[in-house]
RNA sequence: GGGCGUAUAGCUCAGCUGGGAGAGCACAUGCCUUACAAGCAUGGGGUCACAGGUUCGAGCCCUGUUACGCCCACCA
């Protein structure tokens, strides 16, 4: 039988088995009626990206989803994708423009320019796509998609007449956030707020009659030019009289009336405000109240306009300087003030963002946003950890007009014309040959293009053919989960919901699994300017992909933020290598020619000749399974990976393979044979639990215990059915048989721990005397003697009952070291090693355990309060324990009185 | 200004619907025991941030406090 190599060497097979997933269409899902639908679908990285470690935290989690579902007999489809990333990518390639052959997109012009970001996107666009799989990302590739693709623009198209059909889309003059550096609109969410060191500066505006005038303050005093009035509080006493009046816009000279408006808080700053309607949100809003002019004097580069006068031209921050120079001169200038100001900038290039007034097209969403509240209210979405539903209820329930157009060129075109003829505006599925209004051939399409997130909103359904009514929209809709990082809850998750609730009138998806973010392993965030990102590619290459893997689903909890860790990644890489040499050994054990088929249910025809050990690790295995299971279900990816863990290492590794060894070396081939079976059986599904987590080394290994098939799309060891009627639950017989298999590990660890204190040599044979409280234990130690013989260097054992009269005394008790373990009292003849001081202590320190236990648990029942209220099984369980610990104490005692005077 | 998270072993973190705390690493001791030294065995180590409260019983629920962190917010 062909073995695996001695070490494990992740590069050696990982590539290998990835091209055979794919070449075996392992990873295509189908339409199929027998089959339950399971659907995820990818948040598409941008063309422009690299994968980092979020993407593997991200991509793994549904990957580990994908997976599970697949072998859980579902049809699972990860549909894959990338995103255009309009203003990412347009900014990307622009830069390579410049500094490769010094143009400007304008040099290139529209066309050429778009000509240039598909050539970029064939080359770079499938870096991500090729990372992924050495990822090991199991999504169904011959249905991968671009947010720019045909299918993709026909929805964006329909989309957006829909909404405008319906009123949901208008174009107004509004204010808008506006970045002078990328040059263009964006929407609130685009926007990140900062706090910077700032400085209110005071000015005084004089009274036009001469008075005194009044005294504002400003963040941002360049918009002064852009002033229309200074509002006060009709109810502030200080500014009473001067409602109706005018001041001056100090060296300026313009007349400026001051009026009376509720904006005001006379309790923040002088209690009155500049109003600027063409450079501020709230004075917009006050100045349209007021019917006042709207005077623009910074433009959409960031520099001052003619109405700045000698200032214009000047850069908008430049000229602040010189302007509050020029005040302060003029004497203008009261006082000022450092302070902190909450400043909005561009999420892209961190540009301080400008609020401006300008023609855009927006999407009124207080309507719209109601139906994606609902949902969540209604539970029809849910969200994992459900305290992001709070984040996600209070950005729809906040929210404002989106604006949608953005002054770019890459991205999908605004399906608006305009007629020249009447100026009648066109919102068009196709492009229209004529104006409807008037008939005038000259239509001229909208320059501008949507907002990325306008054409990722639509992913869910656009992937499956939207708006076509497919087999796939039929079939796979709505997706399951939405896995996703908690800082794009607003961005994305928001606009998917809605963007589904008003074209498929359900949502998009049952749940949204949310993540947190990697951090290094100092805890900070992973990031270009600090350089402390860690490359996947890099570890995957030292460590392999199902360590890394393994490593992001351990030890964290769902939504919370985790830290990269180097040991992690070892302890992963050595479980890996641990599953690696137990199969290894498994598969040397094997007989020349045997062809191990062996599963669970096969070992039914051994029935009669398995020995507890493996009737053990059998109801372990299926136990384990059924908790993974349920684990999964609620999305407890790390509680599975935990158990998985556990159950490799610790129960077959540790105890069921070492125990196993004497019957494989022994002379009872047949014996040999049960255990193999049981060896191969066992194996077999705990390779299929770990499959998700580590889908390249189980599938490795399964080809070597030659196995039908291959693992990824074989099945799980429990059925979902199975689990709900109970079929697959453990029975008594079986808990019983672990009971005693689990005590005979006891006196094992009892035996060995009296050996380490007392430094028996490693070879040397004790004697074992094990004084049973009944037919139960001694028939546990009499079954597994064997076992305690071989894996606690005994030699001999002598069983006594306790029950039926034996005791301490009848062994030579006094000349040993005791311990117990469960309901056996443990006696290890130690002569010459046997140190009294060292015993008498030991008993000491037991003793005081016990009494203290004793003290407790016995206080506890005679607390009427529990007995009477705490549930009947809890009661019980603590008397079986007092019991216990009584029995163990007065062994303790008789012990240590029996040695007292050595 | 509003919302949220975190505080548990030396370190990094688990701990499901309340029933007396776990893992990995580190540490100590002994082992190259024919799958694995990326390993085996044994052991030490915790007032579960603080103060109250609910409960028969609180790491877990409630109130408050402290520290750190995150998100949102039209920022005169």
């Amino acid at each position: 039988m062909r073995n695996l190599e001695k070490n494990y060497d992740p590069k050696s097979f990982e590539t290998r088995i990835y091209k055979e997933w794919e070449e075996g269409g392992c990873f295509r899902a189908e339409a199929d009626p027998g089959k339950k639908p399971f659907t995820i679908v990818m948040p598409p990285p941008n063309i422009t990206g690299q994968l980092h470690m979020g993407h593997a935290l991200d991509q793994t989690l549904q990957d580990v989803l994908t997976r599970w579902r697949r072998l859980m007999g579902y049809a699972a489809l990860w549909l894959p994708g990338t995103d255009h990333a309009s203003i990412a990518t347009e900014v990307k390639v622009a830069d390579q423009l410049r500094e490769e052959e010094g143009l400007t997109k304008e040099d290139l012009g529209r066309e050429a320019f778009l000509e240039r970001v598909w050539k970029w996107k064939e080359v770079y666009g499938g870096r991500i796509t090729e990372q992924q799989r050495r990822l090991g990302d199991s999504c169904d590739w011959s249905r991968e998609r671009f947010t720019m693709d045909e299918g993709c623009n026909k929805a964006v198209n329909e989309f957006f007449v829909r909404l405008y059909e319906e009123g949901y889309i208008y174009r107004g003059n509004r204010m808008i956030n506006w970045c002078p550096d990328c040059g263009t609109s964006l929407s609130d969410a685009e926007v990140e707020h900062k706090d910077l060191q700032g400085k209110y500066w005071y000015f005084r505006y004089p009274a036009a009659d001469g008075g005194e005038g009044i005294t504002v303050a400003t963040s941002r005093p360049e918009t002064m030019f852009g002033d229309t009035a200074v509002a006060v509080s009709p109810d502030d006493a200080r500014y009473k009289d001067m409602i109706g009046k005018t001041v001056i816009l100090p060296l300026v000279g313009r007349e400026i009336p001051v009026v009376a408006d509720p904006y005001p808080d006379p309790e923040k700053g002088t209690g009155a405000v500049k109003i600027t309607p063409a450079h501020d949100p709230n004075d917009l809003e006050v100045g349209e109240r007021h019917g006042l002019e709207k005077i623009v004097c910074i433009d959409f580069e960031a520099r001052m306009t003619e109405a700045a006068g000698q200032y214009a031209g000047m850069d908008r921050f430049a000229c602040r300087e010189k302007w509050v120079a020029d005040l302060d001169a003029a004497g203008y200038l009261v006082k000022t003030e450092e302070i902190v100001i909450p400043t909005g900038h561009c999420y892209r290039c961190a540009t301080v963002v400008e609020p401006m007034l300008s023609d855009q097209w927006f999407v009124r969403m207080k309507e719209l946003a109601q139906p994606a509240i609902q949902a969540a209210h209604s539970g029809a979405l849910r969200h994992v950890p459900d305290r992001f539903e709070k984040t996600y209820l209070h950005w729809l329930e906040e929210i404002r007009d989106w604006c949608i157009s953005r002054q770019l060129w890459w991205g999908h075109r605004i399906p608006a014309w305009y007629c020249q003829d009447c100026g009648e505006i066109v919102v068009s599925r196709q492009t229209p040959d004529s104006c409807p209004k008037c008939g005038g051939k000259d239509l001229k399409q909208d320059e501008d293009v949507l907002d990325t997130w306008f054409s990722s909103g639509l992913w869910p359904f656009s992937t499956l053919g939207w708006p076509e009514k497919t087999e796939d929209l039929a079939y796979f809709y709505p997706t399951d989960v939405l896995v996703t990082g908690y800082d794009i809850i607003f961005f994305w998750v928001v606009r998917m919901v809605f963007s589904a609730m008003e074209c498929m009138g359900e949502t998009p998806f049952k749940y949204v699994f949310v993540h947190g973010l990697v951090r290094d392993e100092q805890g900070r965030k992973m990031s270009k300017s600090l350089n402390n990102g860690i490359d996947p590619l890099e570890v995957i290459d030292e460590m392999g992909a199902d360590a890394l893997r393994f490593m992001l689903m351990n030890g964290s909890s769902p939504g919370n933020d985790m830290r990269f860790s180097k040991v992690k990644l070892e302890a992963a890489r050595n479980f890996a290598n641990k599953l690696w040499n137990a199969s290894r050994f498994v598969i040397m054990n094997l007989g020349e020619g045997e062809i191990p088929f062996a599963e669970p249910e096969d070992v039914a025809a051994l029935e009669d000749e398995l020995q507890p050990e493996d009737r053990w690790i059998l109801t372990k295995v299926r136990e384990g399974a059924i908790q993974i299971t349920r684990f999964m279900e609620k999305f407890e990816l790390s509680l599975a990976s935990e158990r998985i863990y556990e159950m490799i290492w610790n129960e077959y590794c540790d105890w069921y393979i070492e125990m196993v060894k004497s019957r494989l070396y022994g002379d009872d081939a047949r014996q040999a044979l049960v255990c193999r079976t049981v060896l191969i059986a066992a194996l077999s599904d705990l390779l299929r639990l770990l499959h998700p987590f580590m889908p390249f080394i189980t599938e490795e290994i399964w080809g070597y215990l030659g196995k039908r098939g291959k693992l990824i799309t074989d099945r799980w060891p429990v059925t979902e059915e199975d689990i709900a009627s109970g079929a697959a639950a453990v029975t008594a017989a079986e808990t019983r048989n672990a009971e005693a298999v689990e005590l005979a590990m006891s006196v094992i660890r009892a035996v060995r721990n009296i050996r380490a204190e007392a430094d028996a040599a490693p070879g040397r044979k004790l004697g074992l005397t094990a004084l049973a409280d009944g037919a139960f234990e001694a028939d546990a130690v009499r079954a597994a003697a064997g076992h305690i013989q071989r894996l606690a260097g005994v030699s001999e054992i002598r069983v006594l009952r306790k029950d039926e009269g034996a005791s301490a005394d009848g062994a030579d008790a006094t000349e040993s070291a005791s311990a117990i373990a469960g309901g056996v009292q443990l006696f290890v003849p130690l002569d010459d090693l046997l140190d009294y001081a060292a015993e008498k202590e030991r008993l000491a320190k037991e003793t005081a355990r016990l009494e203290g236990e004793v003290k407790r648990l016995s206080g506890k029942l005679a607390n009427e309060g529990f007995t009477a209220k705490a549930p009947a099984e809890v009661v019980n369980a603590e008397r079986e324990k007092l019991v216990k610990a009584q029995d163990a104490l007065l062994k303790v005692t008789a012990r240590a009185e029996a040695i007292k005077d050595k």
